[in-house]
This record gives structure tokens, C-alpha cells and sequence, in this order.
DNA sequence: TTGCAAAAACTAATTCGATTAGTTAAAATT
DNA sequence: AATTTTAACTAATCGAATTAGTTTTTGCAA
């Protein structure tokens, strides 16, 4: 950083993105932060109210950006290509933005509108995708919250090396979607019988 | 507590766990619990290291436990009925212990053995329960990472609220596990085709 | 019973990170 | 050129974890 360089949001964002990527999401501190950015800490305080407010923005900048993964992978797409495309779209960019993910999945307020918005679209861009099943509605949605499911599961555990034995991580992940697609033709098959589903 | 209730690990133990499962992991602090423990926050450091050792025996404890409820529900089932029933468990288990579950997840050194060997009973509790489907090794090690990435990954966006739709959480996970079951049994019809499986 | 060693509490002090207050320098606008 | 705004700074405060050093309590053995 050339100290003529002027600091903006976005470019407090990009360095605090590649902090925690980097280092992680718990790593990320007003401090280091202030370091990388070549100023003292209290001067941070002129572009954002906090270290909440920080985490606030890397967690809906991670959210629109894992949507502009999913989306650029299914364009073109249906079907079950479709959802293999942005599972492992999905999965890329967890591994790339290792950090950024966390912060999506850990924010300090929940309520946040442009947050839900960022989600909501996500859902929305996996309900496009099974429009072609034709399921009824309500299946549809819980079949998008089973791929959530799958999906940030798959990535959490892998992330947090949880898995231990030496076994090939992407055949493990494409066998998990394939069984869940299998699924889901099931579903269709026989729908009513998913539709009175309970535990 | 009264004054004469001598203070040792597992009452440590026990009240930070009433603790995060209340208040979240994250507000664990020396101070909270002295505070609830009615000591001064440095006496804590006669029992234990401080809070990071806090932290790690928090998620010892809550694999193990974890661990118990799956043991419990898979006792004299097999099949899908015993899968649906560790399933069962684990959901349950999050469900009652938010916090303890959440600091199983997220603890400050992963190379623990006593962790690492906590965390393999339970994936070889669940390799015995697949033992019924007469997988190849292989096949199986793939299943159980893909039913612990849907039982984490539902689990874990139930508890960050993430399911927002106003629709029955349960049917969405009893669909979940069922067509997960399906899969598996997609697998054993046509194991070699998930054998050569790739992304 | 008394006396002592160990355990477990305490107070006081340090450190570190986040934050606030108040000030100054730089830059952009009139 | 004057002024307003922006964005930096220093100094100070606050809260939580931790360390050092001391005292109290307790259990056990002479």
C-alpha cells in the first residue's frame, strides 16, 4: 500500500477477505487489520463502526458471492447437470474463500435485510433449478434445503478436516450428490409418498 | 452453589455447558462462568489452563456425548431403521445441547487424541451400522462422510436459523434421511458405477 | 488433637484488543 | 483562498484473559 493510496470500504473489505481466507475468520482483528492496511486502528473507526459491523459485510459479500458462483455455473444448465454444476460450484468456492464462507455462516445479526436478501436468492436460484422436476411446491422446497444441507455439511467438515481417513474428498462429494440426484428422482416417482414424510 | 460444594473439573464442566447451551459458545468467558461457578475468575486457573483448555474439554465432552445418543438409538436396529435412528439422535442431541455441539465443532486443536479418537468411534459406530449393506470398505467410508456432511449441515443451519420458509423442519429432514436411503440403496444395486464415480 | 502440606481460593497487577474522545492534517469544494 | 469534509492521528478507557504472589481452607498423619 502506497501511502497515497486512499482507503475506501471496498478496499478494507478485499484485504480483511484475503485476511481471513489466509489466516481465517477468527484471526481477523481490528489490529491486523489496521496493519495491513497501514493505519492504527482507531482509524478504521472513520470507514466502519466496528469489528461487528466488519463481519457484518464480509458475511453478505460472501453470501452474493457464492450466488455469483452458483449462478454463473448453472446458466445453460438443467436438470440433473444443473445441480451437479452449482454443488460443485458450491464446493469451489468454499475452497477458495475458505474465510469469507465462515463469515457467511457466522454473522453478528441475523436480522440484517441485505443479508436475507443475499440468502434468499441462493434459494431461489436452487428452486430455478428444480422448477424442472416439476415437483409440487412444498417439495421442492424441502428438497433445497436437503442440498443445503449437503452442501454446507460436505464443505464444513472438509474445512474443519474432519475427514480423516485417506480417501479421495471428491469422490466422496461427487458419490453424496449422486445418491442425493438419485433421490430426487425417487421423489418424483412417488411423490404423495415424500408428502406425507414425518418423523 | 453453596460455599461448601467443593469446586473440581466436571462441576466446571457441567455448569459451562449449561452455560453455552443457554447463552451460545461464544459467550463462554473466565468471567461468566466464575461469575456463575461464584468464584473469582483467576481461580479458575487452579483447575484448568485457561480458557482455550476450557474449550477443548467442552468438545471432548460433547463428541462423547453426541457419540452416547447415536450408541443408545442404534442398540438393536439395522437397516434403514437403525440409520433413521442414529439420525434421529444426532438432530436430537444438537437440539438439546446447542452449545455443546456447536464447541465439538469449533475447538482450538484439532490434533487432540483424545478428541481425534472420540470422533472416530462415532464413524465407526455408523461403519457398523452399514455393515448390514454389504458395501465394499470404500463405498462405505464415502456413505458415512455423506451422512455426517447431511446430519452437520442440517443440524447447523436449523440451529443458525437459517431455514427460513415457514415449513416443517421435520418433514424436511425425515425426506432428507429417506431419500439419502434411497441413494443408498441406488449404491448397492450399482456399486461398481459409484466405484468408478468422479467430479 | 495438632500441625503441616496440598489444594484452592483470593487480591493485585499486567497485557492485549476494541473502542471512544478529542485533535490535526489533507483534500475537495466553493 | 477560505472553508468544509474526510480521514488520519494520539491519548485514554474499558473489558477480558492471564500471571504473580499471598492467604485460607482442608485433609491427613504424627
Amino acid at each position: 500500500m502506497s501511502r497515497r493510496m486512499k482507503i475506501d470500504l471496498s478496499i478494507i473489505l478485499q484485504k480483511a477477505t484475503e485476511l481471513v481466507d489466509e489466516q481465517g475468520l477468527d484471526q481477523l482483528s481490528i489490529g491486523v487489520l489496521a496493519e495491513k492496511l497501514e493505519i492504527r486502528p482507531p482509524s478504521l473507526y472513520n470507514h466502519l463502526d466496528g469489528l461487528n459491523e466488519l463481519k457484518q459485510k464480509l458475511a453478505i459479500q460472501g453470501v452474493k458471492k457464492l450466488n455469483e458462483y452458483m449462478l454463473q455455473a448453472a446458466v445453460g444448465r438443467s436438470g440433473d447437470d444443473a445441480i451437479r454444476a452449482i454443488s460443485k460450484a458450491y464446493i469451489q468456492f468454499v475452497r477458495e474463500h475458505p474465510g469469507l464462507y465462515d463469515a457467511s455462516t457466522r454473522f453478528p445479526d441475523a436480522n440484517d435485510q441485505e443479508l436475507k436478501q443475499a440468502q434468499e436468492s441462493i434459494v431461489q436460484l436452487v428452486l430455478q433449478v428444480l422448477d424442472g422436476y416439476k415437483l409440487q411446491e412444498e417439495i421442492a422446497i424441502h428438497i433445497v434445503r436437503g442440498l443445503r444441507s449437503i452442501l454446507h455439511g460436505f464443505t464444513s467438515i472438509e474445512q474443519m478436516g474432519g475427514f480423516g481417513m485417506p480417501l479421495d474428498i471428491n469422490k466422496s462429494f461427487a458419490i453424496l450428490i449422486n445418491t442425493f440426484i438419485e433421490g430426487i428422482h425417487a421423489v418424483t416417482i412417488n411423490e404423495d409418498k415424500y408428502m406425507q414424510m414425518h418423523d
